[in-house]
DNA sequence: ATGCAATTTTCACTGGGTGAAAATACACTC
DNA sequence: GAGTGTATTTTCACCCAGTGAAAATTGCAT
């Protein structure tokens, strides 16, 4: 491309010219949204910011290989093929299926909305969610994303992230969220060391509906913060207390479960260490 | 490659030289399975029938993208990010989602195991399960492969699928399961006629414990099958009679749900065609 | 019929992909 | 703690698969 008119920035925001193949490849399929399950391909290329012929010739090869699957109209839709390998990734159905039994139990005490997720990037991503269809509304979806600043799955992994992390996502203005009172970077640091101190994480709302959620981190074999459990419930006053101990049990039962050795002490990991 | 020793017919099955990038990248997934959640790169690009170097920079292409995490031994993971997006996967948890309240009645009622799978190639895969633990043990695993002749729902999804790839399959040795009879070709077209006459596909297993399986087709919009619903449950006799109509009434309001118009008569059709 | 937009094919050009080989890191063994 | 084998990573000269504008084709409104 030998002249460039000044004026445009370049549009494309995503996939320039100069990466490697692949990442455009499959920042093809970074068009796929929960409202948007099936794309044609202009809406693809435009999408990912490239030629409609080169986007043509990758999604062949996706469709080919099965990731992608094409309706009788054209449009393209993600493939079982994708979805069943993608189903083998460890933080997400595999986290869930060990969790599954504890969400329930939760579930079954409290009959709210009982949510569990991880952290990618900058947000929280929700691995489950069990809720009847007389609990409160909340909006969240299985594979959804939730910011990390205003919810409390979000502010127990943040909490839990490294000082980079942190810094990265109290740098950046925090977005302000209906029905929950705006807070700053600073006011934020604080809450988080509350968070850590505390062990739970509780945040109010009151759009669409009043409601608290209680949330508490769940832990891998080294101690790490691997995900977050909560519940969403009505808010009305301060039942919210009763829960916490419910939540921090249910989570500490995951983290057991999914190796976590709560109570070892100096003495007993000097012993393990010698003798592995 | 010049000189090719005409002894070995290439061990490399995947992603022989000379196909597209994108294919042979996406052949490194493939690599994973339920037993093998986190692989090694050697693992991976020997899985794949590529160099080590090769495999590398796609992995790294993978992992900078979030399709792909590493764990801190360095080894390969599939990461949320594509688990996320190929949550999207209609035929994933999209039919999951609209299916899981009609499954939970059918468990409700029976407390047996309820499957419901689509098909994908020549095999079903497993998108969703509801079991207690105190029911029969089976072996599947959401995200699972079943095959297609020897099992309920496979049956179900053959009978109904296109004559091409019912050729193919019956032209392709039919694996033997233990627990179930063998069926030769010529039996398993009887059956499968049987299938789509009754509505209905029912299988007996004697190992690991007696049981029958009997499953049901879920219909599309266009009357297409695209999804088989089934419950697995203790062999005790002429028990399962009863348990079909519950099978076919779910099937049948799960296929209402997406969209399946079951009453339309020829008139009817007319009508609609001369204004839609 | 006519026009407009989306999809697909073509093709000359070229830039990212390629993989053997060497270097490095790592994990055991004696 | 030197030694051996294996896994991971870097390097680099070669070249093939990727590229995308343009044209042809299909599909669908008007």
């Amino acid at each position: 491309m030998p002249d460039r008119p000044a004026t445009e920035p370049v549009q494309e925001i995503h996939a320039q010219h100069g990466q490697p193949v692949l990442m455009r490849a499959l920042s093809l399929l970074a068009g796929f949204s929960d409202k948007r399950r099936s794309l044609s391909l202009v809406e693809l290329s435009r999408a990912a910011g490239m030629p409609p012929a080169t986007a043509l010739r990758f999604l062949r090869h996706f469709t080919e290989w099965g990731a992608l699957e094409r309706l009788e109209d054209g449009r393209y839709v993600i493939g079982v093929r994708l979805w069943e390998i993608a189903s083998l990734a460890p933080r997400g159905h595999g986290i869930r299926d060990i969790a599954l039994p504890y969400l329930e139990d939760l579930y079954e005490i409290t009959h709210q909305h009982v949510l569990l997720a991880v952290r990618d990037g900058r947000d929280a991503v929700l691995i489950d969610r069990l809720s009847s269809k007389d609990a409160t509304e909340v909006a969240y979806r299985v594979g959804g994303r939730l910011p990390l600043p205003t919810t409390a799955v979000g502010r127990i992994l943040l909490a839990h992230g490294s000082p980079s992390l942190q810094d990265e996502v109290l740098a950046s203005p925090i977005d302000a969220v209906p029905g929950t009172a705006p807070v700053s970077a600073r006011e934020l640091r604080m809450v988080l060391a509350d968070v850590r101190r505390a062990g739970v994480s509780t945040v109010h709302r009151s759009l669409p509906s009043k409601t608290v959620s209680v949330a508490a981190p769940v832990l891998g074999p080294g101690a790490e913060v691997v995900a977050a459990l909560s519940i969403v419930m009505p808010d009305k006053g301060i039942l919210e207390h009763e829960v916490i101990p419910a939540v921090r049990t249910a989570a500490r039962a995951i983290s057991r479960d999914l190796g976590y050795q709560p109570a070892t002490s100096a003495a007993v990991r000097h012993l393990r260490e010698a003798h592995p």
